[in-house]
DNA sequence: CCTAGACTAGACAGGTCTGTCTGGTAATGT
DNA sequence: ACATTACCAGACAGACCTGTCTAGTCTAGG
């Protein structure tokens, strides 16, 4: 028995047509709308090969969130200078990506609107995603010296979110322009 | 030809079960969960008379988020004292309702997510309301006399979103707290 | 009385969905 | 030389989807 079996299962040139393909489908279309048949033909896959890699559907869902995951993991790592930069960097760069061509909100607020139950492994997925994302902003703002830098946090997700949903159902332009007051009224500077 | 033609098609016993199921259904499972035929099951209709009232699910779709409209509109007429207390009801409001049981986010978010499509006829109901619910903000931060009242409304909005979002996703008793002193953060009051 | 229309029950067509299964090829490491 | 395993092609089952259609009931207005 090769060092294959396990490993190559999670690292294969198959699998990694499947994933790609999986984000770009599920993040543009949404989920459900978007079926087996059409991710392994896009990514030219054989469905035995498919249902190797994945079990099943929600398995794949389930990798797509977390390749999410990792995408935006590696951007909120850079820091700039003060804390309070930092802050305000990360809400900037949100703000950017909000307004690039194929925005269509965020990943796990979408999939979340398509998997009503709190239990599905996929919900999981999400609440991994922000509790680690209200954490790392309470860090930063206990870094900064922020008193009530809880209770800021929560407000400060908050404005993420409804800064994914407006660059995805209002005209984005407007809103990139307000997130740097936005933040600083919100952190009091 | 008597006043019923038109009259009666738009309200009919029927047609309000149909509509009061959908309300449920799609809003609690989400709206390419739930198929037409489970619809007609749960309010009593045959499949003739749904087809009836409304041509395709999409029309259904979109009079349930038109129905949506209805009752938020109907709920945030009501004025306090000041406009700066009329904005923070609002949102102290909104604050309670994302803690009540049921509470699945914000059903015109949820729609979007399942269509994709900026020109579908479900995202016209869905900007139709973020424009009303953007301007009804606007003017109320004008009654104020707050300076910057556009830019203002923006960061409301997104407020909302996030609000509808976490009491969704997160703890939904942990955000309502700190609604009040978000709200007078932005207002800058 | 009689007729238009709102309604019920349910079969049906044509499509799509997930997931299984058969059968065969090619590469690789022992 | 051989076994494992990654992969491809595609048929298939069984369920569910939307939307159409037939056939018949009930009610109220003229």
């Amino acid at each position: 028995m090769a060092p294959t079996t396990i490993a190559s299962r999670r690292e294969s040139p198959a699998r990694r047509r499947v994933l790609d393909t999986a984000l770009a489908l599920f993040y543009a279309e949404g989920i459900h709308a978007v079926g087996i048949d059409r991710i392994i033909a896009e990514a030219g896959v054989a469905k035995a090969t498919f249902y190797h890699h994945f079990p099943s559907k929600d398995d794949l869902v389930c990798a797509y969130l977390e390749e999410q995951v990792d995408l935006v993991r590696r951007r909120v790592v850079p820091q700039g200078i003060t804390p309070d930069e930092r802050i305000v960097s990360v809400f900037e760069a949100i703000g950017e990506i909000t307004c690039k061509p194929g925005f269509r909100g965020c990943a796990f607020i979408n999939a979340a609107a398509e998997y009503p139950d709190p239990e599905h492994p996929v919900r999981r997925v999400v609440d991994d995603f922000r509790r680690w994302f209200r954490d790392t902003l309470k860090d930063l703002l206990v870094d900064a010296g922020h008193p009530d830098a809880e209770r800021t946090a929560l407000m400060l997700l908050a404005l993420r979110d409804g800064l994914a949903v407006a660059g995805d159902l209002d005209d984005p332009a407007t809103a990139g322009p307000a997130v740097r007051s936005a933040v600083t009224r919100l952190i009091g500077t």
